[in-house]
DNA sequence: TTGTACGCGTTATCAA
DNA sequence: TTGATAACGCGTACAA
């Protein structure tokens, strides 16, 4: 253990004394790019560490308005790519110098305390990450006006007021139908996730729309009330259960990998039928499981990582006007389908 | 949206020129237990409200010196069971009123700037979630002398400066050990998590030496460098490629369920055996995809919930000895052993 | 390169 | 119950 005597708030003024100098030279030492020769830095940061002096970062907030913090709203905690994303953001983040407040939207109604809830710690962005947000919700953060920029990471908002980072759906969707298309399957089943009114991701849309396009043929489809391998499962087995072999689908395109993962168990498990010989399944995110030899999921990878610096860029731009920006990722095939 | 106005810093001045008092009994109106007539209470909300103000929780922190803000330091995002931790922590954090600081601790030489980093925050407590901290680790966070409380969860540690909040680990693993006992299994095999010289859990150390008092003999073992299912499923593909049905183990006691979920894959897809028939598996976490039709994992739960309200309880005491508290859990048997 | 008022928005404490 | 003074620790702007 260092050897700081001195137990109690060390202020920028003990190390000034201590040092020699005054307080502002102190503060100087700590600043990136001040005017300070390399003597009297060296100076300083002896006796700080000396001290066990670090900078109050609460104090530095107040003064210059500036908290390099960001708030993560999470709501959805069953879904596995979750841990994905605050892994992937929270490096980004903090590698550049910024820090998490990782805010639980505890249910439907808490999205609004959660967001006064972060403006009171005036944090410089809130970030809504794979939330179930509605039009409310929306209104609510901008409602907030402290909130200075409001991102929208991993799915996409036409509100004007937003940035809104992630993969671009409709592309990667088609990629997927086509795909569906290209491998010779005829009765493909749509699996989305929770619709909300104004929130809900456009996969499903698009995925029929694409299908229509081509086959002249409608596609079937149902929706999970929420992204949970195992509330996936249950449905998967209930819909598909003693259905013959020439009306089920051949294959079921989920809306992401937690439904894909209830859905190859639901199969094999519950129908007592083969992936994919029996019928496939496509998901969406590639999370860790997706490789497993259990899994080997065909589904479609999302470039987080650049994903992720992106939205540390955007926190570091003073302007944030025309910001929203979409991504490309691949479609990463296994042997599920 | 709400209208107001009133776009920039909103304080408790504007608001008490507004409402025609003083600003000291705006502050009142926000406090929960504050000596302040309902009249006057109500007539300040209403301007409050009206003019968007809601108090600045970094002033707040710096006057008082105290944040209502704890770090959650992780530093491994391969288990899916640290996202359930992580949502039990943050709802009974929140809901108490707490925030949280979400620190990623980037690797292993990062533990102490990631400390140094949330201490800058002023947090009034840091919290290493089952993290594979070390001495040094340690000595680091209690040198960083403003974290007035620090707490080890889901980790049990001997440092007498700390607060652990862990289950009773070897309790738990005599409880499994007694179970493959009881049901017959003669071969077990322990696969252990990570090692480090001072951090590791004990449950190996425990389990082998059940089994020695209660059958004289030595179980071999294993273990892997990280909680990760697809690394743990390569390397029991590999450890047991090839074995005589006679020397292979007849059930592998996993650390945890990250590693047994990898175990179950190996032993289906790699060995080509059964689960349980030809080589049982037992778990620890109890993780959602445990009870997955898929895995069926016999495994051991913790009460999460009850330890993280009783986190909370330990923030909201001003004593900080003798708080370390361990708790038990349940041991749910399922169809994998 | 270094030093100096002043302000950031709140809380603690005491006085009215 | 209310009002007022003095911190809390640092940043900004400018002067030396």
């Amino acid at each position: 253990m260092p050897k700081n005597e001195a137990s109690e708030n060390v202020t920028a003024d003990d190390v000034a004394v201590a040092a020699g100098v005054s307080r502002w030279t102190v503060n100087r030492a700590f600043k990136k790019d001040a005017s300070i020769s390399p003597m009297t830095r060296e100076k300083v940061m002896q006796a700080a560490s000396q001290l066990g002096y670090l900078p109050d970062l609460r104090a530095a907030a107040l003064a210059s308005d500036k908290s390099n913090l960001v708030a993560l709203l999470v709501d959805d905690f069953a879904n596995p790519h979750k841990l994905v994303m605050l892994e992937r953001l929270t490096r980004a983040l903090r590698s550049r110098g910024w820090d998490t407040l990782l805010v639980n939207t505890l249910n439907a109604e808490d999205a609004g305390p959660a967001i006064a809830n972060a403006s009171q710690r005036r944090v410089d962005a809130t970030i809504l990450i794979g939330i179930q947000f509605d039009d409310e919700v929306l209104a609510a953060a901008l409602g907030a006006r402290r909130l200075q920029k409001l991102i929208i990471f991993a799915r996409t908002s036409e509100n004007p007021n937003t940035i809104s980072i992630a993969v671009d759906d409709a592309a990667a969707t088609r990629e997927i139908a086509q795909y569906v298309l290209d491998r010779g399957y005829k009765r493909p089943f749509y699996f989305a996730g929770p619709r909300t009114v104004s929130a809900h991701l456009m996969r499903k849309e698009t995925f029929l729309a694409h299908w229509l396009k081509h086959t002249d043929q409608t596609v079937p489809s149902m929706s999970a009330p929420s992204y949970d391998a195992n509330i996936a499962a249950e449905m998967v087995g209930h819909q598909f259960a003693n259905q013959q072999e020439t009306t089920r689908p051949d294959i079921i395109v989920c809306e992401n990998d937690a439904l894909a993962i209830g859905t190859i168990d639901a199969i094999r498990h519950q129908l007592g039928l083969r992936v994919p010989e029996d019928i496939a399944v496509i998901g969406f995110d590639d999370v860790p499981l997706a490789a497993s030899p259990n899994y080997k999921l065909t589904t479609y990878r999302q470039p987080l990582t650049a994903m992720a610096d992106y939205l540390v860029d955007v926190l570091e731009q003073s302007e944030s006007k025309d910001m929203t920006r979409t991504f490309h990722g691949q479609l990463i095939t296994r042997d599920s389908a």
